[in-house]
DNA sequence: AGAAAACGGTGATTTTGATCACCGTTTCCC
DNA sequence: GGGAAACGGTGATCAAAATCACCGTTTTCT
């Protein structure tokens, strides 16, 4: 298993010094997460920097009893989970939920700001897994502002089928509602117009997209 | 001026290599905005990296019709203002308005990235700078989606009260409305509304908040 | 001074989505 | 097999905010 997470570590970090590549290893420990579990609670202090080997992950935020879903963390490239607490230790202002069965590694903060000093590369990975969360979290906000619950819904569903490469969602209605902060009822009603629409259509256990 | 700006300079960064300082006095260029012009416009490509080094300036996407603020970029420490394209060449997804006299710095792209493997406080600088704008941008999504205009329209009041240092706002409804991506007549009806409940007073040319 | 433009107030109406209430079906589990 | 829990559908109602329409005042510009 260990042997298995030594090669994810070469996917998440492409280009890395050989010696940045052991000193790592030597330092992580790794973590294995059920789907559908909590990885990092708004509100906590981390003194570590997770990094997701294998799996996935939503980012969610949490206020005032709404919860909404950020973005993605998937395993491979942008698989920082996250960076705020790096250089100022403040608690984390999201949460972190696994989609899937998901192997997390941790890496000390301390040793964190090492490295950045020590290995450009590894600083430069750091700067475009941050910036690709950034653009996520930007999109989501302008979609969250911009578009009816109508259309964030069929992206939603777009992109759940893109990330799963299939055509398939399922999930339940429930489920959608909370990814996007709204209310069982509304997506019910939603799906069901969809579904007149000829948008998508719903089987027993699952939504099925259809067109392209 | 140049002597002015050399010293905005060290005020934006204020651990830097004495060697990385006159490089960026070397190859940088300044650029002077009056107030409320564009800096940057969504969807332009950017081949340089844009410093506040006097003034403010505030960041707004703009999407379908509708547009809205996202956080403020001031001169000082966390004056970077945008990142996004720095790796990637893509166009910036969000536009840069000056709320005051203005004067900003560019850096050449390829210089940056040169930077950012030869000076590791570069890279670091840069990483807490973006780490400032996330979390900027993940409080301004989450008040947009958990509270109602009312309490919003009061947070930014208070806010632009602390970042001017004063408690008079001089904008008009309709300017505010536009950050707040809402229309002139709702601002109207609750800035009445506050003004009955004491939390504000109307004057002539300027809002002016009550209480603490 | 006078016209034009910007500003602010306010009523009426509409839209979107949230909430409540209720009910039949399906699934899960002991 | 039978009961509980989860699921999905749908009508009714409500609330927040957007939109439209109109009007008087203030400011700005020439």
């Amino acid at each position: 298993m260990v042997n298995a997470n030594q090669s994810y570590i070469k996917q998440c970090f492409p280009v890395l010094e050989e010696r940045l590549y052991q000193e790592i290893i030597e330092t992580c420990s790794y973590h294995e997460f059920p789907s559908s579990t909590y990885v990092v609670k708004q509100g906590a202090y981390l003194n570590f920097l997770p990094v997701v080997l294998k799996g996935q992950i939503k980012m969610y935020a949490e206020e005032e009893d709404v919860q909404f879903l950020l973005y993605y963390i998937n395993s491979g490239e942008s698989c920082i989970l996250s960076f705020n607490h790096l250089f100022d230790p403040k608690p984390v202002q999201f949460s972190a939920i696994t989609e899937e069965d998901t192997v997390v590694m941790t890496l000390p903060v301390a040793k964190v700001k090492e490295w950045v000093i020590r290995y450009p590369t590894f600083a430069r990975i750091l700067i475009s897994d941050f910036q690709r969360n950034f653009e996520d979290l930007l999109r989501t906000t302008k979609e969250i502002v911009c578009f009816g619950i109508e259309d964030r819904l069929i992206k939603y569903l777009e992109n759940k089928c893109k990330r799963g490469n299939c055509n398939q969602v399922h999930l339940s209605h429930k489920q959608i509602a909370l990814d996007l902060g709204t209310s069982r009822e509304v997506i019910s009603r939603i799906t069901k117009k969809l579904e007149k629409a000829g948008v998508l259509a719903q089987q027993k256990r699952y939504i099925e997209l259809l067109q392209a």
